[in-house]
DNA sequence: CATGAATGAGCGTTCATTCAT
DNA sequence: GATGAATGAACGCTCATTCAT
């Protein structure tokens, strides 16, 4: 289990700034250094040496910031977290069709998957804590994506019974995920294809339930 | 911690002298106890101390039988797969409509997460190990249900292209993973009815790609 | 943990700008601070964050002013020393009877276990340093006690070889700080009867040795 | 704070054992180092490091057979304590006048001042820890001596009212500590005449609370 | 073959202390 | 003169792994 950062995963530091560095700065650069390591390796096999000397600073420096390995931890977790919601926010209009709405959802979502390899992975990838309160956490903020597609289809069906909607939004959660995964392997395919296979697949399955459209 | 009797799982060690355990059979013995330890803990925070200690040996016997720690973990994760493969196998007859084979697969995969919860956990639960030789095979176990189910979709669709196929079998797979946990945290629900969730979640979808069902 | 006030340690503030505290000022409340964390933590246990936490400053400040760890506790230590020695001198009479000047001494000492827990506790509990410079400071202060004894009994008893009265002042000490620990742990006795089973222990011994009394 | 043993408590390397040594071989020679250490600098400034070092071992060994610092610690100190139990219960005579016993134990007691110097130190000297477990069990292992010599006293005298007992057994105990401590500084004279003063100082005291004698 | 004993490397964390601003 | 930011060194502890017996 080798410690030094692999090629793929050695975070730019050019341009860090050495010596005294403002608070919300430093907090940024140690975010986005440990995000790295962290979708790299995995919450176990990345160690706060491994933060520190990507970052240029000391331990202590990372300590004073975050407070514990689970803090920076969950510090990254919250601001990919809060990226992927800000931008499904952002793309679903309420006032619109709600498989347009579904549609423009996993749209945003795979713009995700593009532009934010790093975040997805430590959202979404393997690398997870397994247990204590960093687990929790992780398993908090990754499933709040079914949570959030529960909701579209609550909105959208609002007479169907609520486990057959949460279990509809686990599933489509769960394409997701693998399907960006798979996408992350095969890059040779466009993203308007991955939306089109993923609504391929589930929009007549949901159509069913969703009244007048 | 011991496991569950099981066929898969319990050799029958009645009646061999205590230190003398013949090199099959206490492989099985220390391959069930690694089993709940890594289900329970995850890859990292499962110490080959522990699993020795638990299975009432000294750490070189370990060695010598899996050669590492990588090596008992990746040694779990086959006899699981093996398991759910046999099972899926069993279960779905060729000569069968294509949709019955579907839905006699998916049947036989919740089965597996009803009886095995242990090799479902170490097969698709958090916890997996992020990097080294480890991750990667337990990367390729986890994904073959998608092949799996890729095969299936092959047969049963012969004229949708390949990448189509793919991206169906990623998708059922990422279905049934997420299903799975959704399924643990409530279960009060029968199989059938998930079973039921997942076939209408996904058929209408795949219907039409199918000829002649 | 803000102390209690007292005349030793509570200087109003009371009409200071904040951060602009005349020097003294902060020197006696930075030890009052540091007098109540050493007191119950320990030197060890105790660090400079935690004083200058304690006392709502920075942790430069306790540097600037007294230079060390070493040094703001020393300077406790000091200032609970002096504090016990004016006790002691203005209850001991030299031209009274000697043996009612140990009774009027040991009855301050009891006094001073029960009026200033934390400047007992620094100077005779447990938690000293037990190496290093501090710890060389910490052990005369701490057997001064022995000296000041020693003195008393010189007094009494001019024709004692120096070696005896030594060993007496030392054993009049142990006596003393053994005594007050228990008393610690079994407050229901007052104080008075403390000096009684003191004075019951010793005096008898010592008679022997003070010439006409 | 240097961690390097110093010339006065470099335990002697001559003649230890190294590589593979039986368990309770490796136990003794452990606890002589660490009692050489923790004698010299206290629980908090004798570190694991510091132990294994001078055992000419490694740390894990130092866990594997006590499992902690507290536990070395504690271990020490138990050893130390059955040490001066033992002599204590062997010179002390319960069928011989209460007064020769007394001073049969205080001779024990100094007998083992000058032949066991670090057990002393560990025992009754500074640098005892100051929270936590450990500090609990240090406590209670120094306080024994009162409690046997309270049960002396209970012996010799059994009308006495138990809180004077006690506190006449802890006085006597901090005699024995602080004079202990000043022989230790002061080696220019014998056992005998240590025993001499003690006796000299509390035994006209207690007499009289014994019938009889 | 199995064991008891050991190792080397690493981990998360904290400390006393200093310096640029 | 006070502060926010940083450092270097250490600490207690655990791990995967190996080897002599």
């Amino acid at each position: 289990m080798p410690s030094a950062p692999g090629p793929l995963t050695a975070p730019d530091l050019s341009g860090l700034p050495n010596g005294r560095v403002p608070r919300a700065l430093r907090e940024q650069q140690l975010l986005d250094t440990a995000l790295s390591l962290f979708a790299a390796r995995g919450y176990e096999a990345t160690s706060i040496v491994d933060i520190a000397a990507a970052a240029a600073v000391t331990r202590p420096v990372v300590y004073r910031h975050f407070g514990s390995k689970e803090g920076i931890y969950l510090a990254c977790l919250r601001r990919a977290r809060a990226e992927l919601d800000a931008r499904l926010a952002a793309a679903v209009d309420p006032d619109r069709p709600h498989g347009e709405q579904l549609r423009a959802g996993i749209d945003a979502y795979f713009r995700f998957v593009e532009d934010h390899h790093r975040e997805w992975d430590v959202l979404f990838g393997v690398g997870m804590p397994a247990d204590g309160p960093a687990a929790e956490g992780a398993i908090e903020l990754r499933h709040r994506t079914s949570a959030l597609l529960t909701g579209l289809l609550r909105r959208a069906a609002p007479d169907v019974e609520e486990q057959r909607l949460e279990v509809f939004g686990s599933a489509l959660n769960g394409m997701g995920v693998e399907l960006s995964r798979w996408w992350r392997t095969h890059p040779g395919i466009t993203r308007e294809q991955m939306v089109e296979h993923y609504f391929a697949l589930c929009w007549e399955g949901l159509h069913a339930y969703v009244p007048g459209e």
